[in-house]
DNA sequence: CTCTATGCAAAACCTTTGCATAGAA
DNA sequence: TTCTATGCAAAGGTTTTGCATAGAG
């Protein structure tokens, strides 16, 4: 919601940016499949990327998706994330602050949320092991209020 | 390691316990995947469990090997987590307190850790959208201190 | 023109399922 | 005996790869 055209220009400079070190071309598919990954607010899976352009007559196949996607996170602008189900989601990461994400095991709604203290004690528990910390993930899986709401009415 | 006959009689009765209250039997892969699983102290997917039976000369089936580690799942003697790669892992879940993954991205090493307060401050951030925590995965991606020391030498 | 992008199909990977049969109780 | 356990092969679900060709620069 309410994305500033200044995100939007920021992230075209900076796949330009990519593309031309890695000497790589702005193909056709590539520049749709990236106007719909940064149309949607909220992370996707590859299926679903190609659906959503299915539905506006893009037909691009499922591995240019794949590719194109692995592409955004390689040039800082998706996320790559894991979840329990095996598939791989990509959200938008640049000019997103960081954060984790909930995970309603009934609805499968997903709620983002940032707790900047809980960083910080990861990087305290890493050193204390040796380790430095160059990515984490974190999710917490449970219920939301709605379901167990409902849970209580039936 | 030192792992006390206490733990292994009790781990061995809970698993007879769930095999009675689910009217299962006690097949012979069943006890000898049970047995390799307890004998690892870290985790393992089904395809080394699999490849450490076979080095004993006890040709299990990947399915069977499957099948028994949802089983010690569901009967809480294993934890069943998954990590970026996509492979489902499987570690000892009784008797051990839960713990975090720290994950070495050069050399593959894994540490658990530990922070009590880490996960309290989880509990809070979920209650303030309205989750009740079931349960989380947390795993902190980075570099150990060897891989660290050894790519200033090179 | 040259080298990358893309689609399609096949391969790869890991997990799950179906089915026939061995084996517990 | 009866019903579960197991192996094997096949199916599933998702991501990756190979290859021929379209297309960008």
């Amino acid at each position: 919601m309410n994305r500033p055209d200044r995100l939007l220009r920021d992230e075209a400079a900076m796949f330009a940016s990519y593309l031309r070190q890695h000497r790589l071309r702005r193909g056709r598919r590539r520049q749709e499949v990236l106007a719909e990954f940064l149309s949607i607010e909220r992370h996707v899976t590859a299926d679903e990327l190609r659906d959503a352009l299915k539905r506006k007559g893009l037909g691009v196949g499922i591995a240019t998706v794949h590719r194109c996607l692995e592409l955004f996170a390689s040039c800082g602008l998706a996320r790559k994330l894991k979840v329990g189900n095996g598939r791989a989601y990509y959200e938008h990461d640049y000019g997103h602050a960081h954060h984790d994400h909930l995970i309603c095991l009934d609805c499968g709604r997903t709620v983002e949320f940032c707790e900047p203290l809980i960083e910080s004690l990861q990087e305290k528990a890493a050193s204390a092991h040796g380790f430095l910390v160059k990515r984490h993930s974190l999710e917490l899986y449970g219920s939301c209020s709605s379901c167990r709401s409902q849970a209580k009415g039936s």
